[in-house]
DNA sequence: ATGCCTTTGTGACATTTGTCAGCTGCAAGT
DNA sequence: ACTTGCAGCTGACAAATGTCACAAAGGCAT
């Protein structure tokens, strides 16, 4: 079945935005060994993909997280609060619990890991398609325990702390005292189950709290 | 043209080292668009992918290098020293100046960057299976800059350091004494200019030199 | 055997880090 | 006005970290 331009209108159409080039011919393939599956256009950072949705209004998003410009975050909300037609499907190497929540909250249809076996792309897409969600499994039983506990004090105090900065340089740079910042990077460590100021650190980027 | 176990021998034969389930599935479906390639297998770690190559004697090694239990770099160490008949091909994400050289030194074949454009890596592997290289332009370049200060103790110290691990714990890990840990963070950290573990690791990550 | 590396270990020391209890001032709420 | 809570600060202390000088053991070349 064909439309007036020659495009197969009984194939899912797909737009999809990944910045690593290599990895997004290869996705492009995959998808290309699907009969029903039709990637229509691709991009390699999040505002070319955005134009693409907008013009194309295709079916699908197939989208990473972390790319140039824009992310698939931002992007997702976008496509939701533009009121487009596309639905979105996430496909990224961070299962942090912040994205998922972010995802969701964008009103995603579809949220993979890179880790997932690559049958279950195309069958995610088709449920996404369909009006349904597909989200990896170990996500949607995962993403939901822990809250993000620290305040913006703390989440400011660690990330300089990640970077390997002394408690001295911290309280210079957000005009604090070394004992006060001693005392945040000490609550954070806390919360957080941590051993010190790195292993906290690396816990709250993990979980995607930064 | 085939042999006696049904394989077509006129093609190139790959073994496909990649983590992320997904990119390796995509991969392994762009490579089969070409006529004149084969992937007969595939791993998710680095010692799964060293077993298949050793039994399969493959003509290309395709290796990401951040994997789990070995990265494609020691990957490609192994296959140099065990004198395999198989060329390697590496594909990653970063243009980190050390990984290149680590890599020239193992003597691999092709060095990729998954920014490249996909058409690429069907040639640039058949470059190398034909005793060629493939060195992505924009690394051949600008990779010859710093030299690795480090030993080798030096960087497995530095390693765990960066992960928040104690001075003790990295002592039992390694099994060396707490002290000698602390004088090789402490060589490491006065060779790269830091001003702690954590700033030195970092650096050093930054240069490849992990 | 003699030196000369390198690797690993020790002991001592100053500094930084992590913890805790308690103090201040300020902005609500009641 | 009184309490409550929060953000920030201080001081004190034990533990971990960073630095240094040096010692023991092994490999290697001459």
């Amino acid at each position: 079945m064909r439309d007036q331009l020659g495009v197969d209108v009984s194939k899912l159409r797909i737009v999809l935005a990944e910045d690593q080039a290599l990895v997004r011919g290869a996705l492009a393939a995959l998808l290309g060994l699907e009969p029903d599956l039709a990637v229509i256009a691709e991009a390699g950072d999040g505002r070319a993909a955005l134009a693409l949705v907008e013009s194309l209004q295709p079916d699908i998003l197939l989208t990473d997280i972390e790319m140039p410009l824009m992310t698939g975050l931002e992007l997702a909300q976008q496509v939701k609060t533009l009121r487009l037609p596309t639905r979105v499907v996430i496909v990224t190497t961070f299962g942090r619990a912040g994205y998922l929540r972010r995802a969701m909250a964008a009103g995603v249809g579809g949220y993979l890991l890179k880790d997932a076996p690559s049958e279950q792309l195309a069958s995610a897409i088709r449920r996404v398609a369909s009006g349904g969600r597909a989200i990896d499994p170990e996500l949607a039983m995962a993403g939901w325990d822990g809250d993000d506990p620290l305040t913006d004090r703390e989440r400011q105090v660690l990330r300089w702390a990640g970077e390997g900065k002394s408690s001295a340089e911290i309280a210079g740079l957000i005009h604090l005292s070394e004992g006060t910042v001693r005392n945040y990077l000490s609550e954070a460590i806390g919360k957080l189950g941590a051993a010190n100021r790195v292993e906290a650190a690396r816990l709250a980027r993990d979980k995607g709290w930064l």
